[in-house]
DNA sequence: ATATTTATACCGACTGGTTCGTATAAGTTC
DNA sequence: GAACTTATACGAACCAGTCGGTATAAATAT
């Protein structure tokens, strides 16, 4: 089975990320790797120079399809409307629509595991993280920002850390989804984001 | 020198605690643990059975101080004032209080690392986690069910998940203030959660 | 009072297993 | 023949945990 190199690299990221988000970076072994994945030692090695290499080919992966998540259902809102404040409800809503579809727990997110072991890790694999999450607060903040230019806020919010406060919502969620078994926590909570963004920009009388 | 065993005690599941936060609990080697607390393994050994030993010793001692936290903001709330949704706001300003004293970014929440390698704790380190997220859910629920029968919320939100929403945002700031390694993330994300219950809780003409 | 016991606290060398990573040699597929 | 995979064995470092022994202080006995 030659020739199949890009599978066999994506099926060890694969059985690596799901073995992380249950036990952690360190916790997880690469024998325990390569068990998951059904391949063998020489294999695994072939494809990545050393563990950390691995860490690193992970986030990478997991950062590409992140943004690729924020730039599609971001598109897809402003597709859907012309209104920045709606384009950002439709945004969330969409995610929201992902979120209520789960029926096991979310499995976390590889960010969140990795920051609690940021020891272990260079600089190069948390500068991935902290530029995706500036990604997602850069663009939300411009979209808030131009809703705010049409209709300014009920309370004299920061915007910036608005824009941030969906990637909290996640995080969280996705942390109090795992302790509690519960898939819906994080539908419910984006709810409350979307809720808040709302009442926020609502134009009801001052 | 005997005699000063619990000092001893508090120092190891000090400096443990420590570590875990920056490099997970599998990352942590025991003799990691004993080297920063400037004691021998035998010493280790001594104050705790095993590695697992010293994991359930440190979620009990985190939630009890956490629980403490819980209560002793709660009941100060509750001398301020008689209404319910004052009450809340009160709490919530007074972990906002707390967070912005901060001046290095917030080590994290043990809870939260322990959740993302929660495969290897056993039932009893991981119900300890899910208690003390139910009774600050409970706390806190009760708090707005009593609000929202003097005065119903503008939008039918979800009340418990409502309370939930606490928990979610101070495990989604320590993330991103872990990564951001910027202290203010955590004032400003429970000032936008304080925001929300007031403007759902607003009196103002619907 | 002095000797002896008991309990607690602590030390550090040691053991056996696991870890990551290497090496080698042969087989498979394009 | 180049890219990829299997299988197995191996080593150095590291890991959790053990064990025999020491130090101290209070309790008890003499």
């Amino acid at each position: 089975m030659a020739r199949s190199g890009q599978a066999t690299r994506s099926k060890i990221m694969d059985a690596a990320e799901a073995l992380i988000l249950e036990q952690g970076f360190s916790g997880t072994s690469v024998d325990s790797v390569i068990a998951a994945a059904g391949i063998t030692k020489g294999t695994f090695f072939y494809h990545f120079d050393n563990k950390a290499a691995l860490a690193k080919a992970l986030v990478d992966r997991f950062a590409a399809l992140d943004l690729c998540h924020l730039e599609e259902n971001m598109q897809r809102a402003e597709h859907l409307s012309r209104d920045p404040l709606q384009q950002l409800l439709i945004f969330v809503g969409l995610f929201i629509e992902d979120a209520e579809r789960l029926t096991e727990p979310y499995p976390g997110c590889l960010f969140a595991s990795f920051i609690y072991e940021s020891g272990l890790f260079d600089e190069a694999v948390l500068e991935v993280i902290t530029e995706a999450y500036a990604a997602w607060e850069k663009r939300l903040g411009d979209k808030l920002r131009e809703a705010a230019q049409i209709r300014p806020p009920r309370e004299d919010v920061d915007l910036d850390s608005l824009a941030e406060m969906i990637t909290v919502v996640f995080e969280g969620a996705f942390i109090v989804s795992k302790t509690r078994r519960e898939p819906k926590v994080v539908a419910a909570q984006l709810q409350h984001y979307r809720c808040y963004l709302e009442l926020l920009f609502a134009e009801e009388p001052r």
